[in-house]
DNA sequence: GCAGCGCTGGAAAGCGCTTTCCGCCACGCT
DNA sequence: AGCGTGGCGGAAAGCGCTTTCCAGCGCTGC
């Protein structure tokens, strides 16, 4: 069945040239090539189907035209975005890109970097959320360096502190604006619903939100840590709500936990906004249909892919660049005033 | 800065051995090593952080190790899903994935099976709806043929006719089951915002429950074309709430869609489902948690994407397979008697 | 009129790996 | 002893492409 492939080669012979001039036509080579040569190339190369094999070529510049992005679940909405911009970019490019997904799996990460490395990868995104773990960091810590010397790009979505290109969102600051905005709604009491403890994004947005509320002279929040998903969103506030806790106002510290909360309050029979107001950060847009209609944190989640992209293939200079992006507080029917 | 790459051929000097016992050791070849030769290599390998070059391999081994995958928009849940199959499934083969979006243009998706082609990827997954535009289809069947030809194997998800393994949802039967249980609620008058009309995976399921409208005995639905997006609904919908039509039940031939079919009917102060009950088709799980909850019809989605790139990784026999997977029908709170 | 130059085409040396083929050695059998 | 035989290591021939280096050639400039 399978037809050998056309070579070079043999698009060379047929068109009655060398080798090497037939590379020089069909790959911009910064060398001449007489148009009559030029036109024979092309054509017969049109005529046989020729595609170049592209491991031969990337082993020959010893460079491929592949780009890494690295995320921790595919289907996850907020990772769907950063790749949707990642992709664009790299599309546009002319490059290929690789999707590896880590299941939140610290060890996969590394695992995938190293893969990313053995293809040689000209560059990697990192999408996936940092932890504090010290262990898994310093393994990712020496993943990223083999990368890198070996010339390859690397720059994370959100914390830096990697020594990499970084596109940060705003975590601290939207959480803080959000506190102040919600403080301004008239609440005076608060719980938030945070992500696992160890990871740094979740910690970010707390700890912003804190400042807030202590900006606005408000007590400390009760804070329950659950996982950083639907489910985790919907056990937490569970929890909550099993607690002896006087919140009026709730803030997930992320959309699609707010989402799974929001659940766990309507099966429990408390209204939203009317017996508890409750927010989210990131607003994502397949979310913002939903009714009551989620307050959040925007946050340009395709641009920031696009950014981390841009980031990571342009040559850039020596040192780690951060590119910061705000995020916005928008307030929606699921807030009220208190 | 980037510290030359460690190769087989250095490891092999390393430990006093020669390229072929390197390689034999570091990549299971039939071929027996001794014990001793073969600590040794492992040995110097791990020391000098080796990592084979996967182009070079590929380009000796003639096969490469990537899969690819081919969306319209990866921001999709609908599509997001599907790749998270397909990338479980490839990751745990060992496999690479390389994801291309097509924005819903036919000629990207040719652009995108060529690049893959170069590649040498070893299977691709074909997750776009497939278009009744002849011309585009054969262009895509060229391509398809080309690939296959070359060794690669390919896989639909939905619509078949392409001569390639395919998993088919229940289309036609999801949406006929969907209109005898919408007409068991007691609708008689029913609207379709349907995708656009050249949309194979939109006309079947509106052919399905056309043909289950038929079996209840109901007059045949006003259909609205649309984009097959949020938006998409949204303006179907408008376009349905300005005409005269007298539909008490809606079906939106996408999850997605009748979110933005939903929005649009709230800002008009239709009340769902009291005035217009609703329902989609998918069942998307980020969207499970709306208000009120949407009727659908379940589909798989992670699985399909499991068997898809199940399908194309067995090497399977010669000739095309077809996996069917039924649409459940989930009737929830956007869907009331009448 | 000839050295020298710029330009184009081709031969060939890799890129890092796999795999065939060959050779060596230690057996075990007659 | 003589000789297959089987097991294992190594040399080397690619895989398909890029790129360096050299050769030829038509010019310009003195």
């Amino acid at each position: 069945m399978s037809a050998r492939q056309v070579t070079l080669a043999e698009v060379a012979k047929q068109a009655g040239v060398s080798l090497a001039t037939a590379s020089r036509v069909l790959n911009g080579s910064t060398r001449q090539v007489s148009e009559e040569l030029s036109d024979r190339v092309l054509r017969t190369a049109e005529q046989l189907g020729y595609v170049p094999n592209a491991s031969a070529q990337a082993l020959a510049r010893n460079s491929s035209s592949m780009v890494g992005l690295v995320v921790h679940d595919i289907t996850d909405p907020y990772f769907s975005c950063i790749a949707a911009g990642v992709t664009r970019v790299a599309e546009e490019a002319g490059l290929v890109v690789v999707l590896g997904t880590t299941g939140r799996r610290p060890e996969r990460e590394v695992e995938l970097l190293s893969t990313l490395r053995a293809h040689r990868a000209r560059a990697v995104v990192l999408a996936g959320s940092r932890t504090t773990d010290r262990a898994s960091q310093s393994r990712l810590a020496a993943e990223i360096d083999a990368f890198t010397e070996q010339g390859g790009r690397v720059a994370c979505v959100s914390q830096a502190k990697l020594g990499t290109d970084t596109v940060v969102p705003g975590n601290r600051a939207g959480g803080r604006a959000l506190a102040r905005a919600l403080a301004g709604l008239g609440h005076k009491k608060f719980a938030v619903l945070g992500g696992p403890s160890e990871l740094v994004v979740a910690r970010d947005r707390l700890a912003g939100f804190k400042a807030g509320l202590a900006d606005a002279g408000i007590a400390p929040p009760v804070v329950i840590n659950g996982a950083f998903t639907r489910d985790g969103g919907y056990e937490a506030a569970l929890e909550l709500l099993g607690s002896k806790s006087k919140a009026t106002c709730v803030f997930a510290v992320t959309d699609v936990m707010a989402m799974g909360a929001m659940a766990a309050l309507r099966e429990r029979g408390v209204r939203v906004p009317e017996d508890m107001s409750i927010a989210g950060f990131d607003d994502i847009p397949t979310l913002r249909d939903t009714v009551p209609a989620l307050s959040t944190v925007r946050l340009p989640l395709e641009e920031m892919g696009e950014l981390a992209a841009g980031l990571v293939l342009d040559a850039g200079g020596d040192e780690a660049r951060t590119v910061r992006v705000a995020g916005e507080v928008v307030l929606r029917a699921s807030t009220a005033h208190n």
